[in-house]
DNA sequence: CTCACATACTTCAGTACCTGAAACAACCAT
DNA sequence: ATGGTTGTTTCAGGTACTGAAGTATGTGAG
């Protein structure tokens, strides 16, 4: 076990590893572009985006964005203070405080959308089919 | 302008790019765990994932990291103090400082390349015939 | 050669992000 | 009621990042 490190480099994998690791800084910096236009911080961008599908308890924040709830807090005082997002308590549970996108921040959470044009650029010289494969091929990574 | 946004919205496309961001946090996701298990910040296993090929001036590495080279500075300064890095004088410009990664940095970055499983699991489950044509549509999508 | 300008790096102040521990309030089971 | 759990916040500590200022070195025009 010391001596056979990556047992053999499939080069055909190798390749298509670095060809998504080339997708995903693709993505990423045209999502914080995206996001910057915005005034947003990445960070800022990825909560207001679930935050303007529907409110959500502070945990459940943490959760999607796999982070610890006492980072939720900074990000949402920071969308508070620009009116973006706003905390309202939970019929419910009053222990809970829902954070929900203000009319502004579902606005900005909508431009941000539309400004993210990794969907439209990259994509758009594909065919149908070729989309189709993408598409097949890519639910069969995630599955695994 | 107002009341038509988003004009058309390509359920395909929308499903393709849904699929590439869960890949891109997948990616993310397990690109810090192996990091961490070997006690690195993303950024730092990025840095020094660069330094185990050759050295380069911190200024390059700001441009290949794309962030200020102010930044460049501490990530350095963090990986030097463990001894994973070093800065050696360039003898062609003295103003120029290489960053270069020691013996035990380069086994640390190997030993992150092995660990990156992103690339075994879910490429295991694709076929030669489908790594291929997903090689194709992924050079298509980048070259755009 | 010298002077002005450009380049490479660092330092510093300021912000955001992130974690883990501790505090607090509210829920819930016994 | 009591004791344990859960949701949120606060705080201390650390990394990442930017932009402005500073230092040292290279370089070109005169």
């Amino acid at each position: 076990m010391a001596t056979q490190k990556t047992p053999r480099i499939d080069p055909l994998t190798l390749e298509v590893v670095e060809l998504i690791g080339a997708v995903v800084a693709r993505y990423h910096e045209e999502y914080e572009e995206a996001a910057a236009e915005h005034a947003l911080t990445g960070a800022q961008a990825r909560l207001l985006s679930l935050l303007s599908m529907e409110p959500l308890p502070m945990r459940r924040l943490a959760q999607k964005l796999k982070c610890e709830p006492s980072n939720v807090t900074g990000i949402v005082d920071r969308l508070e203070t620009r009116g973006l997002v706003e905390r309202r308590p939970d019929p419910a549970d009053r222990r809970v405080k829902l954070a929900a996108a203000t009319e502004e921040g579902c606005r900005v959470a909508h431009g941000l959308r539309d400004s993210l044009n990794f969907a439209r650029e990259p994509l758009a010289g594909l065919s149908d089919n070729e989309r189709l494969s993408l598409r097949h091929l890519l639910r069969r990574m995630l599955e695994a």
